[in-house]
DNA sequence: ACTTCTATTATCATGTATGATAATAACCAT
DNA sequence: ATGGTTATTATCATACATGATAATAGAAGT
């Protein structure tokens, strides 16, 4: 799934987007500064109810869905995926199970590292859909890469959700080392 | 948004499709019973985390989405919406944020009462794949109307989400009247 | 009748998210 | 430098979800 990671940086892509402070989106959504900036910096127990709350103060449709692992057929194996893309996570020991639950993280890795056959399989197993979606998410550090995915992601037409990302994330791209 | 009452839905839907019990899936989880109980039964306050426990447990992936309203255009507005459908609502008032909280309930609605204008301007507003899911996950009362739906999701091929709806959901309508 | 499995609900102790407040720091102006 | 805005983090009291246990009840089968 796009788990919690993914859930913070779409909170704050969002909220960057629209150009509201952490008071004023706290403000609107009836919750707290050290909420919101906890959701937005690797919290892992978000509550629903709060989520629902900043989703619509941000103007945003929250979707929270089960989708069943049968459904998606022709996709490549667990196996096969991790088999292909361990090579890009020399640091540690890349697991089926982050594909599941790290998949932002994999994705990023396999957008700066990986070549176009990485990126096949991973759209193999993902579906393209959530796959374009995760690349809007994702944190990109190098220019070229960032500048081929801006390409690609006006190519798709996925233009409207991923507006922030390619107009004005640079700057917090920056700033947000952390 | 599909909230609350959609994934207590959900999960119900699931876990009986895998045929597990309270007991087993709470074990599988790593939860409890009275917990996943709780949650199948109009809960409003659900935990990511264990949501995605749960999600794992039943062999689903949790998607987690924010949805920028702006992007989903030549929609209808949601007065639209609620000046055609109102009349369905003759126990209550139909309010605009009903549409986006309170989704499958008015979907529900609709299937049970509405007419074919009212169904066409519903896909309108939720686009097709939204609508097909959440009447996926709707209870129906009405047989001719369940049937008639199944025909509908069959013909979109639907297939392999649906099954359990199609092909067992009449027993656990029947029997889940609380 | 009787089990047995099931689901729902209650009670209660405990863990933890939340919100209020404040301290700190970074950034950007003037 | 100074002041203003912003984000992050800490502390702490409170509210609430969770899990353990048990009571209740229904359904299905013996």
């Amino acid at each position: 799934m796009r788990s919690t990671l993914a859930i913070s940086r779409q909170l704050r892509n969002r909220r960057q987007q629209l150009g509201l402070s952490l008071t004023q989106l706290a403000r609107r959504a009836d919750t707290s500064v050290p909420t919101l900036s906890r959701y937005e910096n690797g919290w892992s127990r978000f509550e629903v109810a709060t989520l629902q709350k900043l989703a619509t103060a941000l103007n945003c449709d929250l979707v929270v869905r089960l989708e069943p692992r049968e459904s998606q057929r022709d996709r490549p194996s667990s196996a096969e995926v991790v088999e292909q893309l361990s090579r890009l996570f020399w640091d540690t020991r890349l697991e089926a199970s982050h594909l599941a639950e790290n998949t932002l993280w994999v994705v990023e890795r396999v957008l700066e590292f990986g070549s176009l056959d990485d990126v096949r399989i991973l759209i193999a197993l993902l579906g393209r859909a959530e796959f374009l979606s995760l690349v809007g998410d994702a944190r990109i550090e190098s220019a070229r890469t960032r500048a081929f995915w801006q390409q690609m992601l006006d190519k798709e037409g996925v233009a409207c959700t991923r507006k922030f990302s390619r107009e004005e994330a640079a700057s917090s791209w920056r700033n947000s080392s952390r």
